[in-house]
DNA sequence: CCATTGCAAGAGCGGTGCTCTCTTTTTGGT
DNA sequence: ACCAAAAAGAGAGCACCGCTCTTGCAATGG
């Protein structure tokens, strides 16, 4: 697949990659809005008009970028994942929620960028996401091997939501109770509330010590999806 | 105050207004990040320097439409709850809650102006502060009358966030235990964590039946602060 | 009545995304 | 080894942006 290549092949790969990486500073540095294609090539010692043989447009060059995030974030929830992997359930889905909120602490425009206000007229291509999944398959995945070591309580779920979580669970939990996929996609929302609010300034002047208010906060989000605190020792 | 006044400061709030009113109609249909001085001005009929008149910048303009923005969610917010004004806590606190999701669906790009990622490079002065308190006022006032009614269970709190929700309690809350409010800032963000991901497209070919899914979330959050399902009689 | 003030208009500066043309360089088939 | 084709860079240019400055006009109030 990546062979050796041609030169020029292999420069249009380093050069695509010094675009990113350019562009990925400004982002970091003035945020989404303000990244612009004429100072990244600026930068690189190019002419705009250059930049666009690898990039059609300042949109696909977002895209490019928002996929790295995702895949970024990704990584991370994952390797935070990792280092816990033997836990408990309930250990692992705060070490996640807590990568995640680290994450984006690390990286606000880029957390913005993915998971803020959409930059207006851009809708995500479908391109983004297997990307866009791995944190929510992170939590599936934890919650399954709960339930299925017996460590999940199901939670409580409307009678008209059944099919809703049925389906649901059909799609991309399976063997999952659907009581608990309803509540995972929930909660996951939520964690995405707790980042954001923390993240955008809504907790200025009102939520001083954030880390453990956000731990707390997951581990009550655990309890709602129906992760028990102490799980028994009975687990294969 | 608004007496008569002249025919001069007469003209100029109708059209400070009518400024404001384009600017709010091109935010809706192209988001706030295409929204252009230039483009009101020129619909208005005048010369884009003229608007300069009104507002010394185009983050001026932004900052009072997303004063407006506050105002009119706090408003939809308040409206909703009157409408149930005698009702038990939960039903109160569900009105209010559909009422956000309602007018953030209702005005997408208002509602990511104020709640999605901030406009880079821009931060809300503290003009914005009381508009912005409203829903958060109306959900203490809720869980307030729930307590001093008896329909309220204190959540779970780890020590080491009593001294912290005790701070918030005092600056915003008064009369209420520390634990209802530390659950209730919480809950707080994760109302707008659903209504944000069902907003921004995160719940595409997630969600589909996302109003009973939002209504069901939003009661369980309801759980988590404290209000009970079903409140008793005892009330005075 | 007239000076002061408020406002609109226009030109202009430096910036943006993007397109088009022209030239140079690399590539791959004969 | 050559030479057409493809790829890449350079530059000019278009239409737009926020914002500033100067100029002329009209309403205001002492």
């Amino acid at each position: 697949m990546s062979t050796v290549k041609g030169a020029r092949a292999r420069a249009r790969t380093e050069i695509t990659a010094a675009i990113k990486d350019e562009a990925r500073g400004q982002l970091a540095k003035e945020g989404a809005a303000k990244l612009s294609l004429r100072a990244v090539a600026r930068e690189l010692g190019m002419v705009s008009s250059a930049l666009y043989r690898y990039f059609p447009s300042r949109d696909d060059l977002l895209t490019a970028l928002i996929i790295d995030a995702y895949d970024s974030l990704g990584a991370a929830a994952e390797s935070a994942h990792e280092t816990v992997a033997g836990a408990e359930p309930l250990a692992r889905w705060t070490a996640v929620c807590e990568a995640v909120r680290g994450w984006a602490l690390a990286h606000p425009h880029e957390y913005a960028l993915i998971y803020g206000s959409p930059v207006p007229g851009y809708t995500a291509p479908l391109t983004t996401v297997p990307a866009a999944a791995r944190v929510g398959l992170l939590l599936i995945g934890i919650v399954r091997d709960a339930h299925e070591h017996g460590g999940l309580t199901e939670p409580p779920l409307p009678a008209e939501l059944l099919g809703e979580a049925e389906r649901m669970a059909a799609d991309f939990a399976p063997g999952l109770p659907p009581e608990a996929v309803a509540a995972l996609v929930a909660a996951w929302a939520q964690l995405y509330g707790l980042v954001g609010f923390e993240l955008f300034g809504q907790f200025n002047r009102m939520v001083e010590d954030r880390e453990p208010f956000f731990r707390h906060a997951v581990v009550r989000l655990a309890h709602g999806v129906g992760l028990r605190p102490v799980p028994p020792e009975e687990q294969a």
